[in-house]
DNA sequence: AATGATATATATCATTTTGATATATTAGAA
DNA sequence: TTCTAATATATCAAAATGATATATATCATT
């Protein structure tokens, strides 16, 4: 076992890009990436510690001018384990829908409370295709650079799938309303 | 904190419909539920017993012809903690998909790779739609019964997404091998 | 100039979950 | 009869979450 930290790829894949901190780190997994991944501080930290240890990071400290800040290079070997995982077939997509959980198990409560839960999540669908389309128009501008594609290929997924979930909201409350 | 283990309302949602075991919720879960919600043993065991001791939960001996077996059983007091969890209105819908991952950060390899890496999911997620539409057409048998109709919903979702990923899969493709 | 709010930045911790492994019984097939 | 697969509970290291602690820096308002 040992070595399923999926962070680290996260970490890698960033810093293939840039030198980043920690903090830098979480700010960019919370904002374009957070439609599809997530991770914590908790997570990041020791992991920037423990790669750094293994060769995959090397830091150089930015600071001396008072304020801590650690700023965090890739190496040859990390970009190397990036690309391993890359090639890698085995994937997997784990997906945690509580809302699904609560119209699977909706049975235990009136039907109101199924549709009130389905007009939740079609809110939250809503504000984020808004989001995802005003990505979207942005990125339309910039494709000629390579890492600009991959970010749209992230996007268009976005905006495919939460299509998808909206036509299902309606599709479900109608059922739940007419059966 | 504390008290934000899921597993709990997964259990108690799967009671509430008849008494399992331990290895019966494991099943069940890798069953119809495992295309939004995943759980393993190393959950469901512990939270079993420490739920029996919170009263959400009893137990019932069915063994003593041998074979080690302990039988649970909803009590009312875990009904009442799966209706507020029904009309809690926070939800956390939480993904993780490798594959945008994968996508995300293919900039480090050939354009070849991340096709390949879109194959991939392509193959699994017309496995699992298949698997879907049999569920489908079984359940449209029977949707008189008010808990099939919850369950149906589910499945509709799965359809519904599914369709996206495989339309996404489609553009995405032709994107990186034409531009 | 002082105050207070927010952003930056690292780190740690209890709790939860995963994925693997250990152990043992039972049912059915070869 | 022997072997395999399914049944059944339990535990453990490793990973991730979400919260909290600590401290500095920036910026607007008083």
């Amino acid at each position: 076992m040992a070595k399923d930290r999926k962070i680290d790829v996260v970490i890698l894949g960033l810093l293939a890009h840039e030198n980043l901190t920690g903090y830098d780190i979480k700010k960019q997994i919370d904002g374009a990436i957070s439609f599809f991944w997530k991770g914590s501080f908790g997570s990041i930290y020791p992991a920037l510690s423990d790669m750094e240890k293994q060769g995959l990071v090397k830091c150089k400290k930015a600071a001396t001018d008072g304020r801590e800040k650690i700023v965090y290079q890739i190496t040859k070997k990390g970009r190397d384990t990036l690309k391993l995982w890359l090639n890698d077939e085995k994937v997997t997509n784990d997906l945690k829908y509580e809302t699904l959980l609560k119209m699977y198990f909706g049975g235990s409560e009136d039907r109101s409370v199924t549709i009130r839960n389905i007009e939740i999540f079609e809110e939250q669908v809503k504000e984020n295709l808004e989001i995802l389309k005003i990505y979207k128009k942005n990125l339309e501008k910039v494709l000629d650079q390579e890492d600009h594609i991959h970010f749209y290929l992230t996007i268009m997924f976005g905006i495919e799938t939460y299509g998808a979930y909206l036509r299902w909201c309606s599709k479900a409350k109608k059922i739940l309303k007419e059966k």
